[in-house]
DNA sequence: TGTACATCAGTGAACGCGCGTTCACTGATGTAC
DNA sequence: TGTACATCAGTGAACGCGCGTTCACTGATGTAC
């Protein structure tokens, strides 16, 4: 079991997750484009020549992170969009799903809120392939639904990229909410998503009610 | 006339413009929290510490910044809502104000979208500020369309922060398109916008055939 | 099990460099009379 | 119009500091036999 699980290769993985974990919330107050090497390790306590044993910069410590920030979504992604019942509980579902989420990764969703349009180019492509991945998922699943019968491929996607987007956003304000606002403001902005999930509903319910059937 | 328009007067404000030029030219690879001072000073042809003459910090500048580029979109988004014509007509003239305002001002753009959720507090409490003013005058040229009548002002808002949203992600998407996407990419990507502005629409139409008349 | 050698995560000194900020200054522009 | 003084945008030297990266190293862990 040496070669499988040995306590160096172990010890190593500890500390890629160490400096990662301390990355994560340096970056809750600056961008990764001003992170710098020596914080991060010495916020691990390790000596700054370290971090390479791990990576070769700091951009490509936040490329990992995008992987680990979004491998988490995936999971909650998936359940949301493939959670039963009508139109009005799902939005619900989802809408508590996503502030689940953000609790229980605040530090996650604000990397990929603020590196998605950020100044590192390696992370931002990063995440838009992830999230492209997402959205291909998310449309698959709508395809499967009897409210989207008879859609094209092209509204599916695009559907289901305001979903993803409108998803970001909420948990982005959610965040903002929780870390800023006053008590009821976390509500307020749970509310104001689900009208928004709802309105989107309501579109799709309608959509082929349009002369062209779609456009 | 020399108190209203000196040449001292004129020749620092000058400066001043510089600074906010070659800062916005130099955040198109970085986020604002890594900007230097000294970056910005000898991107000007000025010595550093002439920086001081006109900011008192790079945050100072980014919170300057924002005034100068929501600024700039302020009567687009004007024209953009109160523009008359049926559904489809405006959809596309929306897209359309989108795209060429993109075009003239694509460093604004990509400023607001890189610092809206970026490292720099007092930056992204500026461009909340500025997206609260705007959410709030769509929201009541809304008010005064037919097809809102016997809405309420919660949703109302919630429209107008959907479309104000949905506007900014267009914009950063047509930026992307133009900075790296192929010939026709920019085309798909206004397709998309019109779209989805397509669903939003239709979902407004039916909004209050809703039980419980819009939630 | 024991021994001899290989691997490699982490160390610590050293480097050259650009940073933000201070300070006293210069000299063109502005103002008072 | 001319003179004497005030203002103030921009200068340039200097400072202490933290940065990313290099290099030869140490010593615990892994491997071969």
């Amino acid at each position: 079991m040496s070669h499988i699980s040995g306590v160096r290769q172990a010890r190593k993985e500890k500390t890629r997750q160490a400096l990662l974990d301390a990355a994560l919330e340096l970056l809750e107050g600056q961008s990764l484009s001003s992170l710098g090497l020596r914080e991060v390790t010495r916020a691990v306590g390790i000596a700054p020549t370290a971090f390479y044993r791990h990576f070769r910069s700091v951009e490509d410590l936040g490329v990992a992170l995008v992987e680990e920030a979004l491998g988490s979504l995936h999971p909650m992604i998936r359940t949301t969009v493939s959670t039963t019942g009508d139109g009005e509980e799902r939005i619900a579902r989802a809408v508590g799903l996503i502030a689940g989420h953000v609790d229980a990764h605040p530090a996650h969703v604000r990397f990929i809120a603020r590196e998605r349009h950020g100044g590192v180019r390696a992370v931002r492509e990063a995440i838009r392939g992830q999230l492209e991945l997402f959205t291909a998922e998310v449309g698959e699943a709508l395809a499967s639904d009897a409210v989207s019968a008879g859609w094209g491929e092209e509204d599916l996607l695009m559907l289901a990229q305001l979903y993803v987007d409108q998803m970001l956003m909420t948990a982005s304000l959610l965040l903002e909410a929780a870390a800023e606002g006053g008590p009821g403001e976390r509500e307020r902005v749970a509310g104001l998503a689900a009208r928004q999930l709802r309105l989107i509903s309501v579109g799709r319910a309608h959509w082929l009610d349009l002369p062209g059937g779609g456009g």
